[in-house]
DNA sequence: ACATTAATGTTATAGGGTATTACATCTAAG
DNA sequence: CTTAGATGTAATACCCTATAACATTAATGT
């Protein structure tokens, strides 16, 4: 009987977790976005998992490698969604750059508390690694894009790779000002999205005109 | 001789600082600025000052509010740093708009640590209380000389604060991506004030022709 | 002047967080 | 089936925040 019970019912509980990396991974995500804050206690993420809290140890460091981690499942999550979007339009298309843009934005704000992750003091410890490729894929997606927009346009003078720089800063910077509340306050009632549409348009419609005064 | 030491030399101390709320607050910021960080302790704050651990606490409710008031100080410096440089050039002038891109890009970047503060999740709660004004007038500058822009081109059918939040966008984006290295990363040895520069000039080109296409 | 009160500073400490150490339990390899 | 390595636990040292109880000075009224 004793024999029975133990590992009948669903899974039990045994004296090793099975994927307790994974587990604390997650348990930190979902701490992180119900706070909206990178302040949770180790030992949250511990118990969350079932685990004591000196679990963690064995498999991060310390807590900011569990973040490293956390973070890259968001770069993750942020490239498969550029990817997704990108694919939706032709490229080289103004819908498709302002597609990325606004998905790009979207996510971000979605997921601001991981904002600070990946783009903040935290990121850029192990950017020097080799995840390198996983953190700036995204970019490249924009960058391809916008090369073949400049094709169809007659634009060649300028580098595909600074343009993206710039669009992306547009997208960047509205986003920044979306998440301190600061756009609501200065134009309340005004769309992110749709002042990154019209801010695109003007910007490529500069590019196909008169370089300089 | 025991009366004669006792305020002689220079000031010595007496048991009241004397103004150690603001000797907190300089301390702080001298932290932040050394660490690159606002994860200084308090305590540290408080021997630079001079005084005991627990003092602090008469002057402040929590170290955030402490660090709410070194916010309020970067808000000055930034303010004032724009007014300054705003009055450098003719109202409405593009060289006008872009040296206030530049000297945000150029504060921000320079004191990296105090953008958490001024920006970060910090700032928002007080931003609610009397001190919008302090915070915010600094966007008003660019707003004036936007709008005067507007007048000199014909560019009437846009709402300045429109346009300057869209140029402050692009500014702050850039100084981000500057922050975050990934500037240097994907434009290694380009330099963001021309980058902001171009944009600008682009953006401002976009603006003066056919709104949409 | 002098007493009283408010303001400001100190020491001690509770409480919470990180990370380590020594020990316990399980898994896997031969 | 034994032994080594991996993984988990309990206990704890150390750091930081914030408060409480107490000490000292400044300010105020008469």
């Amino acid at each position: 009987m004793t024999d029975l019970n133990r590992d009948s019912e669903e899974k039990q509980k045994s004296y090793h977790h099975g994927n307790l990396r994974d587990a604390l991974i997650i348990a930190a995500a979902e701490l992180i976005e119900d706070n909206a804050s990178v302040d949770f206690a180790m030992i949250d993420a511990a118990r969350r998992a079932g685990v004591s809290s000196a679990a963690p140890y064995r498999h991060f460091k310390d807590k900011d490698a569990l973040l490293e981690a956390v973070s890259q499942m968001a770069f993750l999550g942020l490239t498969e969604n550029t990817r997704k979007v990108g694919q939706l339009h032709p490229v080289g298309s103004e819908a498709g750059i302002i597609a990325l843009g606004k998905a790009y934005i979207d996510f971000v704000t979605k997921h601001h508390a991981f904002y600070d992750l990946m783009w903040g003091d935290m990121g850029l410890r192990a950017f020097e690694a080799a995840d390198i490729e996983l953190k700036t894929s995204g970019f490249y997606i924009l960058v391809d894009i916008v090369h073949q927009w400049c094709d169809d346009n007659q634009v060649s003078e300028y580098d595909a790779r600074e343009l993206a720089v710039k669009l992306w800063a547009m997208a960047h910077g509205l986003a920044c000002m979306t998440m301190n509340h600061q756009l609501e306050r200065f134009l309340p009632n005004v769309d992110v999205c749709s002042l990154l549409e019209s801010s695109t348009y003007t910007f490529l419609e500069g590019l196909k005109h008169p370089p300089r005064a």
